[in-house]
DNA sequence: GCGATGGTTCGGTACAGATCGAACCATGAG
DNA sequence: CTCATGGTTCGATCTGTACCGAACCATCGC
């Protein structure tokens, strides 16, 4: 009688607090172990592997052994998109942690949303686009396009949608995602301008949020 | 320690095969009785009842009280956006319902989509801006908004986004969703090209077909 | 006022699955 | 080879919750 993709088995899986927390400890695209992945969901090695198994027969996980150690990975971009789309979901609804850890400060200052930056200078970022008139209802014109090339930043084999924005839970507003917040953080990495922390963290370097900031005239 | 949004317990609510009956049946903006929701659900009315509750102080829907009829719809199309990611997620992990309803090839030909046009009438649309360079990377080129602004498409307030692209179930491809994909089909419902049917199914008639095909040159 | 229909609340049952400890495999280090 | 470490499998327990029937409340038509 329904008709469509059977999203209840794969909404379960995610809904379980456990589950959750591995999954949004994989949002940064690193893979981690097992037992890694048990200590974030504050349960046992048994149970995890349990979990994980669930999930990789799911399509959800991708898993990678190396040595005695194996990595899990999420899957793909798209499970990753459906977890923000439910944070989207989960901020409107008032369903946020009140606990925040102590990581929390850096964490809203910069930090990775699976390929692509977030946090205040992500947000920054793509406020000065709209300001200037080169996004335009969440799309680039043609004048956004062109100032991103001068940068470097240009559309790939388009199989990838090039610019999206996505909700930022910390600002309440948009930073850039899709191929072109991916070409952007890892600018800002391969160029040294700052590096992976704790987590998700971004740490910037003062020379580093100095030189980032001139690129996109902030 | 866990930050930013807590998402297992909206994850878990739309986890449950009852609920989420009800709610991909709501995804075309419409708003159901509760007791048109149990039958959808396949369940008793008391048991949807506690459903409908549970989902509506989580913030996934709206009710509104006429009479003796309490009448529910989603809270706002970002819990229709999240459903969209989880059906995607499910279409690649291969969790697709073989059981193909009575229903299914008209919702393969023409459906909605929360509030937009989905389907093979739909994917020709973006395939049509696509090919002839007015989509780069699933963003509008200026050439594609002025060429939709000739034809009355033109962007709002800028709230929301006007071009998005979501992934097509049935069809595996690409359709145009935003406030331009909602637009497109209120032009299609207004004109008397369509009109809605059983569920999601959008009827168009011939003549209607044709009209809508001119307007976009397919 | 009285029935009929739409919804909710309550109590009880039953099943799924999250969790752990203990035992068991696999790999690398020495 | 032997030991230690990382992971899995196996029972057993136990909590959460989906479900229904029956009783109850609310609103409409008469």
């Amino acid at each position: 009688m329904r008709e469509g993709p059977y999203i209840a088995e794969i909404a379960a899986l995610i809904g379980d607090p456990a589950r959750t927390n591995m999954l949004t400890a994989l949002m940064d695209g690193r893979a981690l172990t097992v037992s890694e992945l048990a200590q974030v969901a504050g349960i046992t090695l048994p149970t995890a592997s349990g979990h994980i198994a669930r999930m990789e027969t799911a399509g959800l996980l991708a898993a990678e052994k190396q040595g005695r150690h194996r990595y899990l990975r999420l899957s793909g971009s798209d499970v990753a998109t459906a977890l923000e789309a439910l944070m989207e979901l989960a901020q409107r609804t008032g369903a946020v942690r009140l606990r925040t850890g102590p990581r929390d400060p850096a964490l809203r200052v910069a930090r990775v949303c699976y390929d692509h930056l977030a946090g205040a200078r992500a947000v920054a970022v793509a406020a000065k686009l709209a300001d200037e008139g080169m996004m335009v209802d969440h799309g680039l014109t043609d004048a956004g396009r062109a100032w991103l090339a001068e940068r470097g930043f240009v559309r790939g084999d388009g199989r990838r949608p090039f610019c999206r924005t996505c909700l930022d839970w910390s600002e309440r507003r948009h930073h850039l995602g899709g191929a072109l917040g991916a070409q952007i953080l890892s600018r800002a990495l391969d160029e040294g301008w700052a590096r992976r922390g704790e987590g998700r963290v971004i740490d910037f370097g003062q020379r580093g949020a100095a030189a980032f900031d001139r690129l996109f005239g902030l």
